[in-house]
DNA sequence: CATGAATGAGCGTTCATTCAT
DNA sequence: TATGAATGAACGCTCATTCAT
């Protein structure tokens, strides 16, 4: 009876799962956590508000399984893009593309992401979890001045640098006040970080 | 009786409005909108809860009022520090200089500042303040192309650019992350983004 | 405006504390601790469910002021009658028939009360005031001692036991299961205690 | 295949039985009938809370079935050593022995019969069965006063004043007010009775 | 028979807002 | 103007009961 090593229900457990995070995405996404009712939740899940309860075991861990299931979507997606380009520039290049590509398809996630940086009782988790996207770019940067392709600039401010133009440049354009195309707005990125660490 | 076109009224109406706001500005920065109780401000003004609703109609206008005194402030101070900047390589230092001085010195107004950047519900006339800022960015920007000082950047992305990074540091700054000093800070960030935009 | 030491604001406290009090102690009579809700407390009160919060904290709260309330007035008629007492006879009879006649006013605090003797969760707080009671009895079978009046009974057994007799009574009669006067129950009862501890 | 009456099925349907009153002997006990959770017996008898079901229809009827299957054995145990004594005090020893070592063997149903007499919504059938341990009581009175060894007490109030005094001694042992041994409480509380009701 | 995932009614508590004084 | 007691809608969470497997 099991298959692949799950049994049927592993399989509704995880489709359970799945259905839920779609919905508190969509939900936390449209009115944030405090605005958010787990009932709206349940109801958008297709499922009794009881149930919820089966699968978390609180409103806050809803969100917190929304906002890192994304999060860790994001940074697979990331080591793995940035680990298959050959060139430092590659690197920087595919982290922002890859996260514009990203949240362009996962606008709702942006939301949560977004607000989250403001949020007052943020936890420790949620940071670590930036860390590591820190340290991708940290990464790049060591590499790229070992081989004297930029210039002496401190790492980890570059990096946080590098982060904030990205996240930027995805806001404004999920709040629609940039109209270029994906494209145009990663080259205008690349071309303004590259220039601005490059040699010479 | 009315001195300098104020009334007493007007004088103990407009001395409970700063208390209200500096109030306002320590419980939503301690609490987000969300945590902050109506009570909770209403004590920290020294004055009863039913008091508030006198001079705001509701939590969300006391937000606001909390929200747009404080970037008025701000927007003011940046256009006279950019203006009596007489190239444009001082503007764009004093924009950034200027916001991380007064972010250190308003720690809680950035809380409120930041947060409400994540909000979905975010109004339309907070959109107007933060591209008020972005327009003294673009008037620099464009005076400096006029004087072929930078390369040919596009001038709104490049403003957005400018914006989010000193947002970014400021953030850093006091969220902790970042050690080194004002100045410092203040210079990287000036070195990057001119790097970044300079012709050659 | 103050009078007799009370505020106006005072009086409507008081009068508010007297009937939720009330309110409380029908409610909880009626359906016990978990079966009432609070929403019935405060209607049957004629307040808001939100008022009731400004007055007491939890569920718990009101129906500890229910409970303790009762109690106090209870000990304390109970101590005046007997002390008024002239002799162990009487004070034995003032005790029986004083919580015979209080209960008989007050069927539904004995509701509460009787119901609280089950309780697994009961508090500390709740036995001290028994081992009032206790106390006021073992007081009395005290002096009767000294005076040569009982037998050499052990005090403490002795005084639960005529408690638990009392509190039987009143519950058979409030229960419908006793149909003779108040004055005959009186009157049995202390027959039989007396009787139980008399010399010869 | 049938043996003693019973098939297969009635034997795994008693044993299944008793170990569900058995866990909700335990589970009440602890926690009271609102405390208790259906979940919590279902586990502590190790079945599934579905199979409860199959067994009891509502959480009331296993909660009755608990309370009625204690009493059942009470009463039976009672009427045997009553019906062994030879005389009217031999009765009343035996009965207050029959108790207070029951329950002290029982102390889990003796929590829940204890709470049952403060409860609101409690059913006619619970007073039957006080009532048959009243009728006990009766019966060994009557024998008395027909032999002249009690004097002429009212049957029925006496009766519950030996059954008051037994249950409220009970309770002292088991929530630890007592600490005599079982015989001296047991020598006391019939001292106590059959002073206040015999000849002379 | 047995299971345990699913349900949804129900409840305690909070808090922005109102209004009589 | 200033107060703060009163309001009641709203929400997170629990748990007895059901039912498809």
């Amino acid at each position: 009876m099991p298959f692949n090593g799950k049994t049927k229900h592993d399989v509704v457990t995880e489709f359970r799962n799945a259905e839920i995070l779609a919905a508190a995405h969509k939900i936390f996404a449209e009115n944030g956590f405090a605005g958010a009712s787990v009932e709206a939740i349940a109801q958008e899940a297709g499922i009794a508000k009881g149930t919820l309860y089966l699968y978390y075991s609180s409103k806050h861990e809803i969100y917190w399984a929304a906002l890192t299931s994304g999060l860790l979507a994001l940074i697979c997606e990331l080591r793995q893009k940035v680990a298959s380009a050959r060139t430092a520039e590659e690197g920087i290049r595919a982290f922002i593309a890859t996260k514009l590509l990203f949240f362009e398809q996962h606008k709702d996630f942006f939301q949560i992401y977004y607000a989250e940086f403001g949020n007052v009782t943020t936890q420790k988790e949620f940071h670590n979890l930036l860390l590591d996207q820190i340290q991708i770019l940290k990464d790049i940067l060591s590499e790229a001045w070992k081989q004297n392709k930029i210039r002496d600039v401190p790492v980890e401010p570059t990096a946080f640098a590098i982060f904030d133009l990205t996240r930027g440049a995805i806001a404004q354009r999920l709040l629609g006040y940039s109209q270029t195309s994906v494209q145009a707005e990663i080259s205008f990125l690349y071309d303004f970080i590259w220039k601005g660490i490059a040699c010479q």
